[in-house]
DNA sequence: ACGTTTTATGTTAGCGATAACAGTCTTCGC
DNA sequence: GCGAAGACTGTTATCGCTAACATAAAACGT
């Protein structure tokens, strides 16, 4: 496989190196890599000179030696649970798109589980493969508990994952959105707002359910239902509130789940929304042609992908914010909901 | 936390290498390197003592400098154009976890555009960054010719990206998924059956515009509709069909387009299914909750991506196939079609 | 003109791992 | 009991690239 003591040159048998490249260009290695790294060093004559023979050999830089003589890679890592879900989806490929700006790749770790456990075991697969910088997508408990104890070395930004996290973070404030939607409901004359929210652990669900009971301070708070996410347990959760006559307006953590539910109201002759109120949370693309278009809240996941890039960029140069930055979500009105 | 033997100096300021872990073992590196990817080849007694001093360093291998030497990173790279559309992301999702299972690890290119150039410009990316392989999620007749002129060095497979390829491929049988769907729609008597096709140049909404024409081979054929794949394009060339009184039943390209038509149609006044059948394609989550609850197709998306992985694990071992896998799609019933 | 800076390129020395070969030290056959 | 085979472990020699320093050529100031 070696290139045998053949007197002819080796044709495209191996991939040309640096070398190669310097030999053609009559040059030494060194002022190939000025040209690809800082070609501003290099005489324009020079410069023109290799990026000839660059090209007349297909030459490209191998990565893994100027990572490990560099120390970076250019790569930076994901970790995140479920990218199947619209929210991490979307955030993921907002990321990615940043990422790609700067010239940055993108590896993804998703997870088993959420527990702590898993969490580090992600990052620590990303960061064996030595990735720059690290953003985890892990809306739940765990994710605080799973960040604490990381390599202080390794630059990592969390996206939704709670309060008191120890490093920079972004998060879309769910309970000025639960709010948002709540009040809408009560200003529509509703006396009170049922919920069904997200499954338990999930910082989005926890944070949805207190918005929604803090704007409803003062009044009745029926107890809470929670379901998984998925439309399917919208629909049963649905089912059971559509037989409490009592009910008129629900908040609910998702817009699959607020699908489900609105099915099985629809089902048990509850009209939406002549009879029941229903406002979601997501603004899913689908959402504004669901029946009737479904009043929700909308998280701009493109500006919350960009915002963590941005901030693991300023951690990767060195700046050592704890910064938190807030995207603000935004009440959707659509025909889902109406006067009492 | 750290062992607390106190008066070490130099603790904790540079990551261990092979060297330090060697010399904390009293062994040499290449002994070290053995515990880690031969450790039957070492005595259990050394093995133990090695082990422990990885442990105590936190020791872990550079990733770039073992694969500088190796030639191989444990890295693949997928290429896809929208990683948001439910059908990449699952795919991704599938083979990610696969990869996984495998000890790969996966980064992600997704593109601008799906133009020859940008599909090269993408695997360029990744080769960049060396990854032992790439998986193109690239469903445009672009693919194809993106795919021609690859450097043959680089094991490269395709997931749906049409039929004269020159990788090895995996893809669902849209055909025969759009077959079943208009028959299902002419066996409950309808005359014909329109159609609601996706973007051109986008093989899936070809394969199944062609296997719709195929299944109403003998009768009528109505011009069929494009949409984007989006609800709101289904919405709009909903309106535009439901106009023509003569149509009883739709096919549709893809589920989100579907309940956009439905929509359309509740609102024009027609009835799905009591007056129009309709039949979507993807079989999401949601579309057993969709009103009516969709009939459509379901792709398996998870069985397609750890096929895609297997066949470049084999590329990447040598296997030289230029095989092609296909994965059945099924047909799921529910109550968006009825008799005529 | 001369030393001094500036600019352009070359040299040397690793980065941290593994492949390939080379020793030791056991173990074993007869 | 002694050479040979085997089991372990150690010694180089890279892998392809770039940091840092060294050198040669050009530009500059007075």
């Amino acid at each position: 496989m070696t290139t045998s003591s053949g007197g002819e040159p080796a044709e495209r048998t191996k991939a040309a190196v640096l070398e190669d490249v310097a030999g053609l260009a009559g040059v030494s290695a060194m002022t190939v890599s000025r040209v690809l790294n800082a070609p501003e060093k290099v005489r324009p004559e020079t410069r023109a000179r290799v990026l000839a023979a660059v090209q007349e050999l297909g030459y490209r830089p191998n990565f893994a030696a100027r990572s490990l003589v560099t120390g970076r890679s250019g790569v930076l890592g994901v970790v995140s649970f479920d990218t199947t879900l619209y929210g991490p989806a979307s955030t993921l490929y907002a990321i990615e798109r940043a990422a790609r700006e700067h010239d940055y790749l993108v590896n993804i770790a998703s997870l088993e589980a959420m527990t702590r456990r898993s969490i580090a075991e992600g990052v620590d697969r990303l960061r064996q493969q030595s990735v720059d910088g690290v953003i985890v997508i892990v809306p739940h408990e765990s994710a605080a508990d799973g960040l604490r104890d990381l390599p202080p070395d390794l630059p990592v930004v969390d996206v939704g994952g709670g309060e008191r996290l120890s490093v920079p973070a972004v998060a879309v404030d769910h309970h000025a959105g639960a709010v948002r939607a709540t009040r809408h409901l009560l200003e529509l004359g509703h006396d009170t707002v049922h919920h069904l929210s997200g499954p338990a652990n999930w910082i989005d669900a926890n944070n949805r359910m207190q918005g929604w009971r803090h704007a409803l301070r003062g009044r009745e708070i029926p107890p809470p239902l929670a379901g998984d996410w998925s439309a399917n347990s919208g629909y049963e959760q649905g089912k059971r509130l559509s037989r409490d006559p009592s009910v008129t307006a629900v908040f609910v953590a998702n817009d699959p789940m607020a699908l489900g539910l609105m099915r099985a109201f629809r089902e048990a002759g509850r009209r939406v929304p002549e009879d029941v109120s229903v406002v979601g949370y997501d603004d899913v693309p689908e959402a504004a042609h669901f029946w009737p278009p479904l009043t929700t809240v909308r998280q701009n996941f493109a500006t919350l992908g960009r915002q963590a890039f941005q901030l693991l960029l300023n951690r990767m140069v060195g700046h050592d914010t704890s910064e938190r930055r807030t995207v603000e979500p935004e009440l959707v009105v659509r025909e889902s909901t109406s006067r009492r």
